[in-house]
DNA sequence: CATGGGATTGACT
DNA sequence: GTCAATCCCATGC
């Protein structure tokens, strides 16, 4: 997708990215579950302003932002809307689709549901470090696509997101009504 | 300069 | 259910 797509409000984009395809490094996946986080909130990273590690979220739209959580693993956001605006969506889980077995070798684990059912773990599956921070998303190496056409519309339901402790009342998490593949099951309220 | 806390995961009780 | 692993930076003395 091109920038505009993500130069709009960061819970309409978390919302329109299910479905969407994530592909890296010789793998793909369905995006399943997101999050939203914006400047204007207090888990967001970017609600302290705008600081060296966190820059990458502050800048154009339709880049890739990856940190390191916990010291451990690596997390993929999308950011979003206009530069100088912190904003991003968290990438949680994909539904695997290309790529299988390369996943599995890096995860370590057979089972489809645990190979990308969770931020820490997708990252670990396609590969993606702290070197794919702010890399362009509709350049690569991690690229984002348009919905395939099973995908078309699909059912969203939206619910509070999870591990963090301020602003837990914001049902900003989304996820694909009914997937195997989410990093936990969502019984939520449907949008 | 020392300390503490995560947008997590996996192993263990 | 609990808990440690382990990095980066924010905060406070």
């Amino acid at each position: 997708m091109k920038a505009a797509f993500y130069d709009r409000p960061v819970v309409e984009v978390a919302q329109d990215l299910i479905g969407c395809v994530v592909s890296d490094d010789g793998c793909a996946g369905v995006i399943v579950e997101t999050e939203a986080y914006h400047q204007s909130e207090p888990a967001s990273h970017s609600f302290i302003g705008l600081r060296p590690h966190n820059r990458t979220v502050f800048g154009p739209p339709g880049r890739a932002y990856v940190y390191r959580s916990y010291g451990i693993h690596a997390c993929l956001n999308a950011v979003c809307e206009a530069p100088g605006v912190g904003a991003a969506v968290l990438i949680r889980a994909l539904e695997p689709v290309e790529g299988i077995e390369l996943m599995q070798a890096r995860r370590g684990v057979e089972r489809l549901e645990n190979l990308c059912s969770g931020p820490g773990k997708l990252t670990q599956a396609l590969r993606i470090e702290l070197s794919d921070d702010d890399c362009d998303l509709s350049v690569g190496p991690v690229v984002f696509t348009a919905r395939p056409r099973a995908w078309r519309d699909p059912e969203i339901a939206a619910s509070r997101r999870i591990g963090i402790t301020k602003a837990i009342e914001l049902e900003w998490r989304f996820s694909a009504v009914g997937s195997r593949f989410l990093s936990r099951p969502a019984l939520s309220r449907v949008v």
